[in-house]
DNA sequence: AAGTTAGTTTGTAATATTTACAATTTAGAA
DNA sequence: TTCTAAATTGTAAATATTACAAACTAACTT
């Protein structure tokens, strides 16, 4: 759990000015681990925040992944999805229920790293592999 | 590359009417190597067929996912693409340049493939692996 | 502590993307 | 050729996102 410090100086270390807007923007993205999307963030967030306006999270968000403290993330069904998670994983998807998870494997992670790097791609360098793991969330799973 | 004739047995093998509008769509979407948007598909098509509507772009392209003839492809950036490959590939993305190019690697779906069998995910059960390779196209490499 | 200013938020309006739906047209079977 | 279900069209609405100017505020300076 992040605690309103840490969120302030994440905040703060990226060189952005601290406001209400911006601190419970983050805690709530920190919060929220179904990665919402703007609109879910707006709901959320004015019930804290009331009188907020959706520029403001769009523009927050904006703000946010420009400094690197948050993700986009986009699954093949609908708008973007937002993600604080910025340590390096994958997500598990389910199209059906369009629900998402993140997925955390280090082993996995080397795998992958130790391929590309003895594989060269011809016209392309790689700095970021990201996996999308489609398939079922079994029932007994709810969050 | 694919005939009109391969198009039109495609859409008749998924169990659709062969209409003018749907063989110039496919067509274009195998023709078009930069995964094109509804709306560049819109502009495309509309220079062959005069008058198509842009709801039959959409109205096709969902049909088209739904039976399995081409897949919906979101980056990080922007709206929904469509990519008319449906063999197994990965993507190339550079989120400056917001191209994206397939990625075709048999060795590493083995891999991948090998390491999700022995590894299972609790409460999640994989059915397809997608990568996204984030990165920087090299400049010499326009297609 | 008060003043200053650049950066932030707000609200309105515009744009872009996508969907709903009823009317018209058409592909393909009978 | 006729018929019917399926497909396309066009309008309008819903949704998501961006532009922009005015108002406000965090935090630096004095």
């Amino acid at each position: 759990m992040e605690s309103t410090q840490d969120i302030v100086k994440k905040i703060s270390d990226a060189g952005l000015k601290i406001t209400p807007q911006r601190v419970t923007v983050l805690q709530m993205l920190c919060k929220l681990k179904n990665h919402p999307t703007a609109d879910e963030l707006f709901a959320e967030v004015s019930q804290i925040l009331p009188g907020l306006s959706p520029t403001t999270i769009y523009n927050t968000l904006d703000t946010f992944v420009e400094k690197g403290l948050i993700k986009r993330v986009k699954t093949d069904a609908d708008v973007m999805r937002y993600d604080a998670i910025t340590d390096h994983h994958h997500h598990l998807y389910c199209a059906v229920s369009d629900r998402m998870e993140d997925y955390f494997d280090p082993e996995l992670d080397r795998i992958l790293s130790d391929y590309f790097n003895k594989k060269q791609i011809s016209g392309f360098s790689v700095s970021d592999i990201r996996l999308q793991l489609m398939g079922d969330f079994n029932e007994n799973n709810k969050n």
